[in-house]
DNA sequence: CAACCCCGATATATCCGATAAATGAACCAG
DNA sequence: CTGGTTCATTTATCGGATATATCGGGGTTG
């Protein structure tokens, strides 16, 4: 944000996007989640265009995709609102991302990692009754990863996520499988924190415990498994909020 | 000019959405989900908007809105394509609707509950935990719509989605709060076959088990009574699945 | 004085036509 | 046959005109 107001109206095009709409989607999404328009109000399609410095069709698209994400709502004569949080699609990876972005957010982490703790040992149980071979493959895959980053022959971030996302995929099921972009995305935010407060290697042994029991087919013993899994990410991060805090 | 060209091609004033882009947005989100798109290509914009007597811009809006929800990618040359389904955002109220709207829906349904096993009962538990006298109070207020439904003196369907998104607002939690509307819609819908099946009253006496632990904040009585209520669900669209295919 | 209706101001919605940029394929040169 | 170039197609972007919805004011009327 240290660069928005000098380098012109708008530069959109560097921003994260691969055409203009996009940069203003990033651009925008931002400003809504930090909460920039909650003491103005939002500017009407003629003057954001102005501002940006961009024609009212890219405008227009990008708060209709803005739309389409819960965070706005346009009428005519009223003009263009922000719509209250609790109407924001947090299962969007941009929602998702720009709320993790701004201000380091420990509680939004930990909400998140509340949710977790639903999801993942429940996939983790539905991945031992019902995963493939190859799904197998996939999870003990990661698990490998996170051995090989140990040594430092793989990236320890990286291979922590392929390790979720393969358990979620196994679930068979596409409800669960719809976090994986979600899950990656929390996991490269919370790294930062998780990272900072001890070694944590993302104990293998604990993962290789919920491979082995999703192996086994035995889906109890994997939920119990990935549950104190993501416990010990939630321990973690009330470790980091207290820290922070101090 | 809107008596003789538009209700030919393409009626979407009428279709649901208070505009020409929300109408468009709709039937084409239809058509994709149903896969009307998997035989032949996708149109391009120019196409799209001949074949439904609109101009380029309402279709530039509707196809960056389904863009924005995962189903569409768009770029120069090669065209606007349909993204594999495992890219779309099944949490978005309006993906989730068509999909769920379609012809052979009860698959999805099943799967939709097996997320519901998971989040519901985890949301009960930390209602139990922290919710507030107001929470309660919601909770209870459902509940009493269901038992006034019971006698006629409201609707059941309405009483039942009350009663669950008391729960997942108590939660405290925004993640589990998002489910509101998907669990509404996805009540909605499943009350086409669970009601076929028996005389179905929703048992009253399990939603009352449900407020009454979350009430004596018992998190642990909470989750496991919230968790026989949705099972009960999964195994009502199960008898419905086999009474289908017989 | 109060209720109602009409009108104007304002913002989005829609249409349109032109130009720019990206990109894959056909084409041509070496 | 290889490699770069041209070309055609499609989305991206621009900007101006018109239509439509909606709120608020002001005038009229009971």
């Amino acid at each position: 944000m240290s660069t928005s107001l000098s380098t012109a109206p708008g530069d959109l095009r560097s921003g994260l996007g691969r055409n203009l709409t996009y940069g203003m989607l990033d651009a925008l999404g931002r400003a809504i989640v930090t909460g920039q328009y909650e003491t103005q109000p939002f500017p009407t399609e003629a003057e954001l265009a102005k501002q940006h410095g961009v024609s009212r069709s890219v405008t227009r698209e990008a708060v209709k995709m803005l739309t389409a994400k819960g965070l706005l709502s346009a009428r005519p004569r009223q003009g263009t609102v922000v719509q209250p949080a609790s109407s924001w699609n947090l299962f969007d990876t941009d929602v998702l991302r720009w709320l993790l972005e701004r201000q380091f957010s420990v509680e939004l982490l930990r909400q998140f990692s509340q949710l977790r703790i639903a999801i993942e040992p429940e996939a983790a149980a539905l991945a031992a009754q019902f995963g493939t071979a190859e799904d197998l493959r996939q999870i003990s895959a990661g698990l490998a990863r996170m051995e090989a980053a140990e040594r430092g022959m793989d990236d320890t971030l990286d291979a922590d996520i392929a390790f979720h996302v393969a358990v979620l995929r196994a679930s068979g099921n596409p409800f669960y499988a719809q976090f994986r972009d979600m899950v990656a995305t929390a996991l490269r935010t919370s790294i930062r924190f998780t990272n900072r407060i001890k070694g944590r290697t993302a104990s293998v042994a604990d993962h290789a415990a919920v491979r082995d029991a999703i192996a086994a087919k035995d889906p109890a013993k994997a939920r119990t498994a990935m549950r104190s899994l993501i416990g010990d990410v939630v321990e973690l991060i009330d470790a980091a909020d207290g820290s922070e805090a101090a």
